[in-house]
RNA sequence: GUGGCCGUAGCUCAGCUUGGUUAGAGCGCCUGGUUGUGGUCCAGGAGGUCGGGGGUUCGAAUCCCCUCGGUCACCCCA
């Protein structure tokens, strides 16, 4: 044990692992049909990018960022996030009007870990550029929350605010600031130190909630169309049937977001960190990055938090069928055997090397295989036994049907 | 960055309070019973610098100090 991974990293091992490919396999496919083409983005990126991005009083910016200096002397930093990575290639692109991508991939933050929260972790998201209109924030919203009870979470609640655009937000800054500083002292020090740098955070301090509760609302400070565009999310909301709850507090900390704010919030998940994702508009980035005017609306889910929210499932079987050789003499025969099982789509294998063929069932057994396939004399016939690993039924079939026998689900007639 | 709890076999833990033979259990793993039958059963086996370092002592898994690691919470976020 002279090696451990780093701090706040996990590995993916069997069987879990297969728990991951399959829910990264259906975020494929379901952005896919909400019609978000698949993007890439590097995993690092110049420091500035995140700095201006996400917001320099940002508590990730401050403290959470893996940044390091390559050997020709540049500030880069693995990304804490994807959002800003996304907007960078889109303007470096020069691509102009609506772009809808979806990624997945690792992030990385410098933190203590604890439960839901690790230095490495997968992000789930989309991004929707060039919209401005509620129904693009309602259309990713949707597909977060699809993908949620697609996961099998349950009841998932999304919580919802608005912290206006940014000429809402003047008024409103001003208005919070003065607020707190008449309450200054009964303030936590951090909170104190935000009255300055960043008002709006102080709102989601835990420590300072019973002070807070009674604060001005961000949503109490919409100008008009500010105030349209939340009355019609809502009412959107609901017409799709999408759970949610208003959280007149909920403000988050990257500094990009406009406007629409959420998370959502799966039962029954009591870990501190319980937002299995969230997300929101974020009209000012590109402008902020050097881009063109561009609003944007998105979304980022934890995957990590998405698996131990949603608990342990009975695990599929890992392996078809594994085959055993009775007969030493008929390996590379086994193996060729192996070769056209594959090809036809079944998942199968076998152990390298003589064992017997006690040791091979044993093998075929801890590998969570479905059916066990003997390769003996009866070959020299064009058969095989043919054994279930599960009722412990066997038979012996001609060889060419065992693909068959996978098709039909692995069911053997009685 | 701050705080609570925990480090003994691959895993889960007992032993520590009150220092004293060779440090234990269950599960897992390997071999055999059965070189054509797994998941059950039986027999045997491998596996430990007691997280690391220092101290006290005739003697430390056990007491003291330091350190590293894990975990949960704060902060904040996925």
């Amino acid at each position: 044990m002279s090696f451990r991974g780093p701090k706040g990293t996990d590995d993916i091992l069997p069987p879990e692992s297969r728990r991951w490919r399959e829910l990264l396999r259906s975020w494929d496919l379901l952005s896919e049909q909400y019609g978000y083409a698949y993007v890439a983005t590097p995993l690092f990126e110049s420091t500035d990018l995140f700095a201006r991005g996400v917001g320099e009083a940002t508590e990730v910016v401050e403290k959470q960022m893996y940044s390091f200096e390559d050997k020709a002397g540049r500030n880069l930093t693995l990304r804490p996030e994807i959002t800003a990575g996304v907007l960078r290639a889109y303007i470096q692109a020069g691509l102009s009007g609506e772009f809808k991508g979806s990624y997945s991939g690792p992030c990385f933050r410098y933190e203590r870990p604890q439960e839901g929260r690790r230095r490495q972790f997968w992000q789930l998201g989309v991004e929707y550029l060039g919209a401005n209109h509620s129904e693009a924030d309602l259309e990713v919203i949707e597909l977060g929350y699809r993908y949620l009870l697609d996961c099998g979470l349950g009841e998932v609640v999304v919580h919802v605010n608005s912290i206006g655009d940014a000429s809402d937000r003047e008024a409103y800054h001003s208005r919070l600031a003065d607020w707190l500083n008449e309450r200054r002292h009964l303030l936590s020090d951090q909170a104190q130190r935000r009255i300055r740098s960043n008002p709006l955070r102080v709102l989601d301090s835990k420590a300072d909630q019973e002070v807070v509760s009674e604060a001005p609302k961000p949503v109490d400070y919409l100008g008009k169309d500010g105030l349209e565009h939340y009355e019609q999310l809502l009412a959107g909301l609901t017409e799709r049937g999408i759970a949610y709850r208003q959280a007149p507090r909920l403000v988050r900390g990257l500094d990009y977001y406009t406007r629409t704010v959420f998370e959502y919030i799966p039962p029954g998940y009591t870990a501190a960190q319980n937002a299995v994702g969230g997300g929101g508009r974020y009209d000012g980035l590109s402008r902020l990055l050097d881009g063109p005017e561009l609003p944007g609306v998105g979304l980022a889910l934890g995957l990590d938090r998405i698996i131990s929210a949603a608990g342990s499932s009975p695990p599929a079987r890992a392996l078809d069928v594994f085959l055993v050789v009775a007969d030493q003499n008929r390996r590379s025969l086994a193996h060729a055997f192996a070769r056209r099982l594959r090809s036809a789509g079944v998942r199968c294998d076998l152990v390298a090397g003589y064992r017997s063929v006690r040791a091979q069932f044993k093998a075929a057994d801890r590998r969570d295989a479905a059916a066990a396939v003997v390769i003996g004399d009866e070959w020299d016939d064009g058969m095989v036994t043919i054994k279930d690993l599960s009722s412990g039924y066997e038979q012996v079939i001609p060889a060419g049907e065992v693909a068959m026998w996978v098709v039909d689900g692995g069911a053997v007639p009685r």
